[in-house]
DNA sequence: GCTGTGACTCCTT
DNA sequence: AAAGGAGCCACAG
């Protein structure tokens, strides 16, 4: 039997395990699934599961910009949904998590940043 | 089966 | 800070 959608299986359920407010890039999230170096399949999958209720907004770029560009309507929607879990985004950009600050950080501080 | 594309990432100027 | 390039791999033509 082919494993041909089992490594989007764990790509959705990596992204099933994530809480509101939590932020993870496609790298990272690629690495939770077992799929290290597959941000880019992170990035097809969310673009076209046919699962419509994940979190794909909790996604960022892994200097914790937003993927789409400014004034799209993709970007608007991804600021306030994550706005709407309390997380700070300051010119479409929002603070990645430091390798020691993960359970404290549950809020990440915005980062100021010229854009 | 080869080529181009992309909601990516890392390294090197 | 910014730009170029290589690596990555599924998918469409």
């Amino acid at each position: 039997m082919a494993n041909r959608s089992a490594g989007e299986i764990a790509i959705v359920n990596a992204l099933r395990r994530l809480k509101p407010g939590e932020v993870v890039a496609y790298g990272e999230l690629a690495r939770r699934a077992g799929l290290p170096g597959r941000a880019r399949w992170v990035a097809r999958v969310l673009a076209y599961s046919p699962v419509d209720d994940l979190p794909w907004h909790r996604v960022l770029r892994a200097d914790g910009r937003i993927a789409f560009a400014h004034g799209t309507e993709a970007f608007t929607q991804q600021v306030q949904r994550l706005q709407a879990e309390h997380v700070n985004v300051i010119n479409g950009r929002v603070r990645m998590p430091a390798p020691g600050d993960s359970l404290d950080a549950l809020l990440w501080r915005a980062v100021p940043s010229a854009d």
